[in-house]
DNA sequence: TTTACTGCAAACGCTTTGCACCCAC
DNA sequence: GTGGGTGCAAAGCGTTTGCAGTAAA
């Protein structure tokens, strides 16, 4: 119920697509979810909610800090609820598996590229990919 | 002429599309060029040249270890002739420039990613992004 | 009452696919 | 002559936008 109230304390609309969305980002112990995945639990909820609010939901949470999201290389987003230490994401491109890579490591891969480029920052906005120990 | 050429040697059809593109690609010292790019060029050309086919002349030519592409995160892939070293990219969101970053940094990232992962792989095919000194 | 929010449909940007025609071999 | 390659049109995918209706405050 938290996030729900965070955007009624920002003075936003409390709507019923909003709950649902809200309530399965948080019952399901911050799991990383795509639209489309949300999109289908919540419809399961009420079968009227549609894949644009979805996504103006998801827009919503994180322009008020409550969640980020992720880009993967020829797949959809992933959203999911903010960490208190921001982490990036490796992908597996044959299961799909996310596993969190924590923060240190990725201050190094930025300190690399910082090293190399006569760049200001690095965009850690996207998903890592390969192939887990499962798969091929 | 060498692309081309490799194309014969193949034993694929020599055609002007084909010709146009390679020339293109050989002839502007090795960068990196979207689809759109290369077909605004081949139009130069030959005004009757289809974007469908600068992007199947690209695969045969990624086909037969030519050139290598690169995904960008809401931006279209580039190509690139294909080095003896494999290297990746960064590229710049505001202005668009792309350095390439080398063999060995990439080493170091993947090596790190793979000691905090079960992964068995990591898969390079994209560029990072961030910004560069002279924008923002 | 008011306007933020919704569902629907349509457009988006990049890339791929289907298809009949054509020309390199 | 034959099928590999072409241009054109249309579809694909994930996401965004426009719009008129609806309902939260």
């Amino acid at each position: 119920m938290e996030l729900i109230n965070k955007i009624k304390k920002e003075g936003k609309r409390i709507t019923e697509p909003r709950e649902i969305v809200c309530n399965i980002l948080e019952k399901s112990g911050h799991k990383h979810f795509t639209a489309e995945e949300l999109f289908k639990k919540a419809k399961k909820v009420n079968s009227s909610i549609d894949l644009t609010t979805v996504y103006r939901t998801l827009d919503l949470l994180e322009e008020l800090n409550l969640i980020e999201h992720s880009h993967r290389i020829h797949q959809s987003g992933i959203y999911f609820i903010k960490h208190t230490k921001h982490h990036v994401h490796l992908s597996c491109e044959s299961c799909g598996e996310i596993v969190n890579i924590n923060q240190k490591t990725q201050k190094q891969i930025e300190k690399l590229l910082l090293n190399e480029s006569n760049f200001k920052n690095i965009n850690s906005h996207f998903t890592y990919s390969g192939h887990c120990n499962k798969c091929k």
